[in-house]
DNA sequence: TTCCAGGGGTAGA
DNA sequence: TCTACCCATGGA
């Protein structure tokens, strides 16, 4: 028993690291869009670290501290800071488990290189793109959380979308992770709009909770859609509380630029970085009409526009 | 007090 | 298809 116990003991590890593509900027991957202060993610501007509350199989969580020690190109490691595993770290399903995670968090399996030859054809600035790393939009490390999170910003302001999601943390989630679709599902609307303070959007939270945790919402098969965005796109527009810019950006973070998400963000750049001397804000068309020769790029281009505006 | 924010849903024209 | 209005909340 005590050999088995230590040999246990010595397939944990506290630390680990993930191979990246080349290329691979891990700052600019954490910081390519606000998700990265949405909790339970934090970023650490100072160490160029982002941390979260991750599950493991069998419903533990663990904190983690990801960084890029030698920066670009380098391996990505994952610090276990805390909860399970914390004293002995992860055993090799644990590991197993999270790394294919932060593959879908990082994006570690896309191919921008379509994106980044688009890029070099449009010149200054968005030839810098690749040189800048840019192009991997952080993700969640689950579908259900990253429109949950989208859900969290319409309609409100940024400090807002940052209290509802942290609130719905606190309230429905497990020892600071995100809470699963059944566990919001299980709490009553009311108390999603009282004590978590999303307001009117309670009930559409709540529905598309029940919806993923019935299966009635088949996220998993948007996951692996390989038919026409328009499709798809109908079917994201057809949960309660996503209209034309949540379903935009829900199909952004699914890896489909096509559509750009109109917000209040998106005309008041597009308007002071391409129409500075209009007195009156254009027409959303006229916006719009800024990046549709992106095509199928056309949100990444937008991200990458604002992004370098910011930078 | 009023306005508005990383909008969405609906009724009525 | 377009417009007007309402929807909670919280900060300015």
């Amino acid at each position: 028993m005590t050999g088995n116990v230590d040999s246990a003991a010595l397939m944990r590890k506290r630390a680990h690291s993930v191979t990246v593509p080349p290329g691979f900027d891990f700052v600019a991957t954490a910081i390519s869009h606000g998700w990265c202060v949405l909790a339970p993610f934090a970023w650490d501007r100072d160490a160029s670290a982002l941390s979260y509350r991750a599950r493991l199989p069998g419903g533990r969580v663990t904190g983690v501290a990801l960084t890029q020690p030698g920066g670009r190109d380098n391996r990505v490691r994952a610090e276990i800071t805390s909860g399970a595993g914390s004293r002995a770290g992860l055993t090799t399903e644990d590991w197993r488990a999270l790394r294919a995670s932060l593959t879908r968090v990082l994006r570690l399996d896309d191919d921008l290189a379509p994106f980044y030859a688009r890029c070099r054809d449009a010149g200054d600035p968005f030839s810098r793109a690749e040189e800048a790393g840019f192009g991997r939009l952080l993700r969640a490390p689950t579908l259900f959380e990253d429109l949950v999170k989208i859900l969290a910003t319409t309609n409100t302001t940024w400090s807002g979308t940052k209290a509802m999601v942290r609130n719905l943390v606190e309230l429905a989630g497990t020892r600071g992770a995100f809470p699963t679709a059944r566990q919001v599902a299980r709490i009553a609307p009311s108390r999603l709009r009282e004590e978590a303070r999303w307001g009117y959007r309670a009930d559409s939270l709540s529905a598309i909770a029940r919806g993923v945790d019935d299966g009635t919402i088949e996220l998993d098969r948007w996951e692996s859609w390989r038919g026409p965005t328009e499709a798809l796109a109908d079917e994201i527009q057809s949960l309660p509380g996503i209209g034309p810019y949540a379903t935009a950006h829900a199909l952004s973070i699914l890896g489909r630029y096509d559509r750009i998400g109109v917000d209040t963000v998106f005309r008041s750049f597009v308007r002071q970085r391409y129409f500075p001397r209009s007195r009156k804000m254009p027409t959303d068309d006229r916006m719009l009409a800024i990046y549709r020769p992106w095509g199928e790029w056309r949100s990444l281009a937008y991200w990458f526009d604002l992004w370098m505006d910011h930078q």
